[in-house]
DNA sequence: ATAGGGTTAG
């Protein structure tokens, strides 16, 4: 833990270093009174080393953890952490013995030691140091029967440890009851919650911290930042940096790219822009992470030719690309449909030194997926032994189940089910689809994915989309729809994906007023149709010749300013074509739309390559 | 305990 490495340490030293503890050993009546320890010891000054050979050499745990706690009770006499570590195995061994924390103590009484909250605070510490945490859990609450209000190190302490087991709120809990908080109290608070990146509370806590005349460290400062800055609240980002100028904490390259990065994921990229060109100007020269950001903060908004200018800046920089900058370029060509470009950055990168990692991996599984080269599948089949993280397994079951290989998309998630691994949403519904695909009926499908649901971890739209799209495909619509209504009932997540893979289930069932109230209750849901969803109710619409529905629907969709695809133009003309007075009635639409047809008749190109 | 990066459905 970090924060014992601070100025209490230092203060012990120059304390220890100073040796006052000889003198108040030898004179101190009350040292005498403890037998034999003082005995021996207090006529020499009291010395860490002199105190670690004595607990080495103490020939019992009891009597070795009662000579610890007279040292500790030596006046200015504080263990250095040799001593702690030792200490570790000693009361390891007294609690497996004893069983109970209670026994350990009550036989420490027993022996001759008086139990005092300073004994108790020892032994917490010692079991904290260990990471024996139910122990020392056991020592807090055993502090309270003894009648003994702990005190804040004892309730720092304890909230780590409750921190640590995940239970937050009772952490929170013990913080708050903290009469008197110190520096550490906020330190270890804010450290816990900016490792779960949890942003609300950090601003809570980084305010009592503020309020109560605490600052962080550049450290913590720095994880705070970052945690604000990935979560989406840079303007506080920006408050956190005014602070950290204002206690002296230098703003680095790092704080900036940060802030850059930030502002992107905000959706202000021109705020992103104009603090890069500060920084500049400032005299505060930008890095290949900067770029990175930059880079990537463009292409994640659509914003292509500015993000190939940041490339270009990079090489009139002469920066060499390390494996981040070239990972973001592999998944930015593909992304852009450039998988000729993609795999040349891959290729190059034994040219330049660089050594592919596990997110080189994952991009190049997808970029494959996408393109759909699944020629070169058979090489990354021998990844499926190796050591797989979560993103990149994820990778690879979603392309081989989608490229006709699910004996490999299974072998992959059983290899993953064996690691131990937090399988997501994404592992199951790369499995779901793979079951789906590789034709395992549709009873057992969904018996899987009941189970899965029953495991209660969170799940999203597109799993619930797979599996209902899975059945849907292999004209199983009445159990598809079924589990459509229910994740309406049961208030599951869907998306327009989700809806439309409905509309589809109904449509190819011939139920056709069905599949137009479905698209009435999306809206209502707040889910607007989109392209998709609108080509594939009016195509169905128009092979069952609904005249009349496919008009109020084309209305609609115009309305909302979706424009439809070629194809299904092609197929509204043809059957309003017939009747005049319908031609009439959309004359304005069907002539912008044989207009575009001349400009570009590529448009599901364009929709390709834009994901 | 990390400044920047990777996976999904029609």
């Amino acid at each position: 833990m970090l924060w014992r490495c601070s100025w209490v340490k230092q203060r012990r030293k120059i304390l220890n270093a100073l040796s006052f503890s000889s003198i108040d050993g030898q004179f101190s009546p009350k040292a005498r009174e403890t037998g034999e320890f003082s005995r021996r010891v207090a006529l020499k000054p009291l010395t860490h080393d002199d105190v670690y050979s004595r607990l080495r050499e103490s020939p019992s745990d009891l009597k070795t953890l009662s000579f610890f706690f007279w040292c500790a009770k030596q006046n200015n006499y504080f263990h250095d952490d040799r001593a702690f570590d030792h200490m570790v195995g000693v009361v390891e061994k007294l609690a497996r013995r004893y069983k109970s924390v209670d026994r350990v103590v009550e036989e420490l009484r027993l022996s001759g030691c008086a139990i005092k909250p300073r004994v108790l605070l020892l032994l917490l510490e010692i079991f904290w140091r260990g990471h024996l945490y139910d122990k020392a859990i056991e020592v807090y609450k055993g502090m309270s029967s003894f009648g003994y209000v702990p005190n804040t190190r004892a309730m720092n302490m304890m909230m780590d440890v409750l921190f640590k087991y995940d239970l937050v709120d009772r952490a929170l809990e013990v913080f708050e009851g903290i009469r008197v908080r110190n520096f550490f109290s906020f330190d270890i608070a804010l450290s816990h919650l900016c490792s779960r990146r949890d942003s609300v509370k950090v601003k809570i806590v980084l305010k009592m911290m503020i309020r109560e005349g605490f600052y962080p460290n550049s450290e913590r400062f720095g994880q705070i930042l970052g945690v604000f800055c990935r979560t989406g609240c840079v303007a506080q980002g920006f408050q956190v940096v005014a602070l950290m100028v204002c206690s002296g904490v230098s703003v680095s390259v790092n704080v900036w790219s940060m802030l850059v990065s930030g502002f992107f994921r905000s959706g202000e990229p021109q705020k992103a822009v104009d603090l890069f060109n500060k920084m500049i100007q400032i005299g505060c020269s930008p890095n290949l992470v900067t770029y990175t950001s930059l880079l990537k903060g463009f292409m994640d908004l659509g914003m292509v030719d500015e993000a190939f200018s940041v490339l270009s800046r990079v090489q009139s920089k002469g920066l060499a690309p390390d494996i981040v900058l070239c990972n973001v370029m592999i998944h930015t060509f593909t992304r852009l449909g450039r998988f000729q470009e993609a795999r040349n950055v891959f290729t190059s990168l034994k040219k330049r030194k660089l050594v592919a990692d596990r997110y080189t991996f994952a991009s190049v599984v997808s970029s494959v997926c996408l393109s759909r080269e699944f020629d070169l599948l058979p090489s990354f089949a021998d990844g499926i032994g190796t050591e797989l993280d979560l993103v990149t397994g994820n990778s690879l079951i979603n392309c081989f189940s989608k490229s006709g290989h699910g004996s490999y998309a299974l072998k992959v998630f059983c290899n993953m089910s064996n690691k131990d691994l937090a399988l997501d949403c994404y592992t199951y519904t790369g499995f779901l689809t793979a079951l789906c695909l590789g034709g395992a009926p549709a009873r057992d499908a969904v018996g899987i994915y009941e189970k899965i649901i029953r495991k209660k971890i969170r799940l999203d739209a597109h799993f619930h989309t797979a599996m209902i799209d899975g059945l849907v495909e292999v004209g199983e619509y009445n159990t598809a729809l079924r589990l459509f209504n229910r994740c309406i009932l049961e208030k599951y997540p869907l998306d327009v994906v989700s809806y439309t893979v409905a509309i589809k289930g109904l449509v190819r069932a011939k139920r056709i007023d069905e599949a137009c109230s479905v698209l009435s209750k999306m809206r209502e849901a707040g889910v607007m149709p989109n392209r998709r969803t609108y080509r594939t109710i009016i195509s169905g619409l128009c092979e069952e010749k609904e005249k009349d529905k496919v008009k109020k629907i084309l209305w609609e969709c115009i309305e909302e300013g979706v424009e439809l695809d070629p194809n299904t133009k092609f197929k509204v003309l043809c059957l309003l074509s017939r009747y005049h007075r319908d031609v009439s009635e959309f004359r304005s639409v069907f002539e912008k739309w044989t207009y575009n047809f001349d400009v570009s008749g590529s448009c599901d190109e364009l929709s390709v390559s834009s994901g």
